[in-house]
DNA sequence: AATGGGGCCTGAGAGC
DNA sequence: TGCTCTCAGGCCCCAT
């Protein structure tokens, strides 16, 4: 699944294929992709001829800066891929928007579970836009400290899993890295998010920008399903250093006993009964 | 205001 | 072999 790290990899990819180059010809094959305009007519229109000037990355939304004062949001949710293509190359399954580049590169959206999407956007500052304004702080900016993690924690009964992966908190943290911040930082993560103590949060401040750290040197992480494909089709690297994600039935690398997993909100949590309290 | 649950989707894998 | 069922989860919407 695409979160901040998968999607920054794929923003370095992408970065020097794409940018400088003018937008030739849009072709929109499922409408769903585009959902948020009326019609993919319109998702067509708005980006017009533009050239991509850079490309940014808000939590887990990339966003492709053009020259016309708009920008093309991509959000990936579970199954979404970016990569460039020959024009005149055979598309894989599910892929469901070109965009033909100057200099024969074709952008292509590839996504099938249908979970993400594109649109275009007014602007090109995230942080004034209607779509991503509610987005939290980056978890690997300056502005992430230990008391910025207070404040979002303090007063809430949800479990902390649940604030970790709360965008309007902190935002481009989904399962894996809510699962693998709470190993790293020794705290279990049925807990409510209030109880957790003043060394607790210290310590979960850094666990969570550590393990986004190390995710971004390893390409991110390709789980069982392998869904996640950087953009130039390779599988990421970090889950060969999953401590407890999917990790269940397995043995804890630093204390043996055997990784747990319960259900949370229909999904799972994954910990380590031993060294998560 | 905060919280939890349902629905959207498709492919992989399990089970029969 | 081939069918059916379950699971995966980001994000949005709605009920409490």
């Amino acid at each position: 699944m695409p979160e901040l790290p998968e999607v920054e990899t794929i923003r370095r990819q992408l970065l020097p294929q794409v940018v400088g180059r003018h937008i030739l010809s849009v072709r929109v094959t499922r409408s769903r992709a585009v959902r948020a305009h009326a019609t993919p007519d319109e998702f067509i229109r708005l980006l017009g001829h533009a050239a991509i000037i850079d490309i940014i990355r808000r939590g887990k939304a990339l966003l492709f800066l053009l020259d016309n004062g708009r920008s093309l949001l991509a959000r990936l949710g579970m199954s979404g891929r970016l990569k460039t293509a020959d024009p005149s190359s055979t598309p894989e399954p599910h892929t469901h928007v070109f965009i033909e580049l100057s200099g024969g590169v074709e952008l292509r959206y590839i996504d099938p579970r249908t979970f993400g999407q594109m649109a275009v956007v007014e602007g090109h500052d995230p942080d004034r836009m209607i779509e991503l304004g509610h987005y939290g702080v980056e978890p690997l900016g300056e502005a992430f400290t230990p008391e910025v993690l207070c404040r979002a924690l303090s007063g809430k009964t949800a479990l902390i899993q649940a604030v970790l992966m709360d965008q309007t908190k902190i935002t481009g943290i989904g399962k894996i890295y809510a699962d693998e911040a709470c190993f790293l930082a020794g705290v279990h993560p049925e807990r409510a998010a209030c109880s957790l103590t003043d060394d607790e949060i210290v310590r979960l401040h850094a666990a969570i920008r550590e393990v986004l750290q190390k995710a971004v040197e390893a390409r991110g992480t390709s789980t069982l399903d392998a869904a996640y494909r950087d953009a130039a089709g390779n599988v990421g690297g970090f889950q060969f250093q999953l401590h407890v994600y999917q990790q269940n039935g397995r043995p804890c690398r630093v204390c043996g006993t055997l990784i747990e997993y319960r259900p949370f909100q229909g999904r799972r949590m994954h910990f380590c009964p031993c060294c998560q309290h």
